[in-house]
DNA sequence: TGTATTATAGAACATCCGTTCCAGAGTATG
DNA sequence: CATACTCTGGAACGGATGTTCTATAATACA
């Protein structure tokens, strides 16, 4: 019965995601939200509920497609070693290009938000913490394919790494040159030696 | 002839810096630095200007302030390694103590503002350099007193250490449990073996 | 075809934002 | 003591903020 919706919400949440993205969270006037995506004020309301009801429904949009895709190589390439490698490669060139001045948004968000907002601490935790068993995993098949020494503290050393892959994203936010960004990603990495 | 002032520079340029160090540059109103500073809205325009440009006087306090007496190890004590160690250890121990959720200012105004703030950028990159070189002098003593290899890239793992100083406030910044810390900076650390 | 139901467009809301203005207070010099 | 000058208190400004309301448009089913 009722009149179709003239909006993908899919497309949305797309282009919701990267305002928010660019700008952050507060800078991010519903006046943005309405121009850039399109949609109506009140149809955002209807559909998303409130500004940060939208924000988190983009938090979760980040994660099943970018956030997913960035570490596609870290839970899929068979030796764990060329995963973890592959991984911070493919970020760092990808920061030198358009990732620049961008970042990543749960790290961005965590960092305005979570000081002041338990539901952004406990997701920006929970999605470190998602990271940090990711390169863990990774870490194991390292050492049982025998490209990471058997002797490593596997849980220290899986930290580390997310941390540092936090830290690549907050040099490139900050707009790091590419050769800084370069030698950081090339000591990270002598780390699994 | 003039009526002299209410107030004391220094201590409002601390109070400010405070709040905005908690909550960031757009989440503060001028309504918050009046209120905690004591300041008068008039004379606050009138002494500092508009908003941004008391930041940048606060930016400039941190790092005199702040700054300077974090990295006071790292500059004066003789050993390069342990004046790299002690840095490491106070800041990751102070983060776990009354640091928590508030991270480095720099580091948290270069997240926020670099993407689309010129200036904040320029002071934000000189910063990073200003660490990086401090790191990068310290490696060289270690050297000098053989308790740092000779056969490092001095360089690059200046810009290592000075990115991984930035990414331990980062995660202090987020709420980091301390053994994820704990971890981390130990990590980091062993990068100097 | 008429009706129930939901989406849309855009005006309207109160509130807060950064900033400015103005009247009065206070002190060093003439 | 009067004058020149800056500082202070607080009201006032226009504009932007997040949110809600109302009227209209569009469809699926009876």
């Amino acid at each position: 019965m009722p009149r179709p919706r003239a909006f993908d919400e899919e497309s949305v949440l797309d282009n919701a995601m990267n305002i928010f993205w660019r700008k952050g969270f507060e800078t991010t006037s519903v006046q943005d939200l309405v121009e850039e995506t399109g949609l109506n004020r009140a149809s955002m309301y209807s559909s998303f509920g409130d500004k940060k009801a939208l924000f988190l429904r983009v938090l979760e949009h980040y994660s099943a497609k970018i956030s997913t895709k960035r570490f596609e190589k870290l839970r899929e390439t068979a030796d764990g070693r060329e995963a973890i490698v592959a991984t911070f490669k493919d970020t760092t060139l990808q920061c030198c290009n358009d990732g620049r001045f961008k970042g990543c948004l749960m790290v961005n968000s965590g960092m305005e938000l979570a000081p002041h907002d338990p539901d952004i601490a406990a997701i920006s935790h929970r999605a470190f913490r998602r990271v940090e068993d990711m390169f863990a995993n990774a870490l194991r098949r390292g050492v049982d394919a025998g490209t990471i020494s058997g002797d490593k503290n596997i849980r220290a050393l899986a930290r580390f790494l997310a941390a540092s892959f936090q830290g690549v994203q907050l040099m490139a936010r900050r707009g790091s040159d590419p050769e800084t960004l370069q030698d950081y990603t090339d000591t990270i990495l002598a780390a699994l030696d």
